[in-house]
RNA sequence: GGUUCCUUGGCCGAGUGGCUAGGCACCGGUCUGCAAAACCGUUUACGGCGGUUCGAAUCCGCCAGGAACCUCCA
């Protein structure tokens, strides 16, 4: 099997070949959503980031384990109440069981993630039922000597493990500033050190989450999931482990640690990271309270808003830009890419429409092949779609009637729209109409508009412009076409 | 303060030592009863100052501005 794709490795620092563990089995685990709260923009974009890797890796012919974990255990916050879990903490502000929560927002970040085409991973596991695991994994590193316990709660030694490892080659940081400089944290005078990190925390009597364990009543550390789940799944090492570059550090430079610490190496070969999306120049997320939902961007109902965006126009736009770039949220930009995709789409219906002639005026120029290449250098999709678009105005030509194509490239075209545009970067055609009646709604704006044919045979402009003023103030766009009209919903 | 990174035309956004990225917007033309869509064409660029080089937006240095992480965060 040859291996054409090259991805960017974090722990590199560099582009590097990818080639599976044990081909064509690809293992990749990506951080999934805390489900304490809806889903955002910024989810959107690992989401989709790695949603086109793995359509990507399955085009490839490699036969993908995508495990995408539900984090629905903790993760403590910062604010005032000390100890408490997001979980936990939504959960008694709103009267009901911790899992009815995490089951609320799991089915709303699902419908989420369908409405963006985003594949459904091969396994979604639950951090609350991997407990067991989890507390095994705990327990190795224990036995190894890289873990203390200190009043029911289990703490990594970062710098015990430090002596026969490197702490912090993923996020170039060394141990020695990071003592200087980590701040004073909630009193956690339980803990050696400031770097040291919980494995398992003891849970204090109002805390509803909890489990039993050899340390006593309570709940995995932050970092804990993703070691055990990744290696229940994936095995003691796997190929790819992906998530927002916010996880860098500490999240996956601990996920690192757990895993040398507990069985002698490290886990994952290929680390990437998608960069963050930005609003006004600043990161979008939950802490800086400047976030806006996807279901906020469906209905256009928040007021940094001018209109609403479907899950296409939110697709393409994050597709636009490269993933390790941060991209910049503005109605501008969104607007922009809402027409380019309607103009590539359009293409896509419109090559069902060309009649293929002896030879091709119009150049491909080794479209495929050079898509191919985009996507094989780190996932490139802003320039596949830049080469779409020139398949585009090759396409628009020849309707147009100033350019030809060959049935041979006609057929081309029509392959490489559907696997790059439909099947590997995901883009789907948005449903026109909604409802049972399309049928009959159809014919009544086919038969307003041969009014407006007649009106123009009995050259009566006022009435053809009002008719088709008015079609268009209802949200339609006409075009008159030589054989007659052809109509859409201009969203 | 430490670590890492960024700064491209009106907006978004690729790229990279010499060759038009692309989209959106704008302008001119073709088409149209007029439009819309489409096609053709044009315009606007690589934060500042130095250096390396035959040649730098691309490499190096300094400066300015910005960001992420260092605390839950995609």
């Amino acid at each position: 099997m040859e291996h054409p794709l090259s991805i960017y490795n974090t722990l590199t620092r560099k582009k590097e070949q990818f080639v599976p563990l044990h081909e064509p089995h690809v293992g990749m685990y990506v951080c999934g959503p805390t489900v304490y709260g809806d889903a955002h923009l910024g989810h959107a974009r690992p989401a989709i980031t790695f949603d086109l890797l793995f359509r990507y890796l399955t085009h490839l012919g490699y036969k993908v384990r995508y495990v995408r974990n539900i984090t629905d255990v903790g993760h403590l916050e910062n604010d005032a109440d000390e100890g408490e879990d997001k979980i936990a903490k939504k959960a008694r502000l709103e009267q009901l069981e911790p899992m009815e929560v995490v089951q609320f927002y799991v089915n709303r970040y699902h419908k989420a993630m369908d409405d963006l085409n985003v594949l459904p991973p091969s396994i979604e596991p639950h951090a609350s039922g991997h407990i067991i695991e989890q507390i095994e994994v705990v327990k190795e590193i224990l036995d190894n000597g890289y873990a203390y316990v200190s009043e029911g709660s289990v703490y990594f030694d970062v710098e015990r493990y430090n002596k026969d490892f490197k702490y912090g080659k993923l996020s170039g940081r060394n141990i020695e500033d990071m003592l200087n400089t980590t701040r004073e944290l909630d009193g956690q005078q339980e803990k050696r050190k400031a770097i040291d990190f919980a494995l398992w925390k003891n849970a204090s009597p109002e805390h509803i989450m909890r489990w039993p364990s050899p340390w006593g009543n309570g709940f995995p550390g932050w970092h804990m999931e993703c070691t055990a789940m990744g290696r229940k799944y994936l095995g003691e090492t796997f190929d790819i482990h992906g998530g927002g570059m916010d996880l860098v550090f500490p999240h996956h430079e601990c996920e690192i640690a757990q895993a040398v610490a507990s069985c002698g190496h490290e886990a994952v070969r290929y680390w990437m990271h998608n960069n963050m999306i930005t609003i006004n120049g600043q990161k979008m997320g939950k802490s800086l309270g400047n976030f806006i939902t996807l279901d906020e961007f469906f209905s256009g109902n928040h007021a940094s808003l001018t209109q609403a965006y479907s899950p296409m126009t939110i697709r393409f736009f994050i597709l636009q830009a490269h993933y390790r770039s941060t991209v910049d949220f503005s109605n501008e930009a969104l607007q922009a890419s809402e027409k380019g995709l309607q103009r590539l789409l359009e293409a896509a219906a419109n090559l069902d429409k060309l009649t293929p002639s002896a030879t091709s005026s119009v150049e491909l120029g080794g479209l495929r092949a050079k898509c191919f290449e985009a996507m094989n250098d780190d996932l490139n999709s802003p320039i596949v779609i830049s080469h779409l678009f020139d398949a585009t105005r090759a396409i628009n030509s020849v309707l147009a009637g100033q350019a030809t194509i060959s049935e041979a490239d006609l057929a081309e075209l029509k392959e490489v729209f559907k696997l790059f545009l439909f099947d590997i970067l995901g883009i789907k055609p948005e449903q026109q109409a909604e409802g049972g009646n399309n049928e009959a709604y159809g014919k009544v704006v086919d038969m307003l508009l041969q009014m407006r044919i007649d009106a123009k045979a009995n050259k009566d402009w006022a009435m053809a412009d009002k008719i088709r003023n008015e079609l268009t103030a209802l949200g339609f766009e006409i075009k008159d076409t030589k054989d007659g009209f052809e109509w859409k919903l201009s969203k």
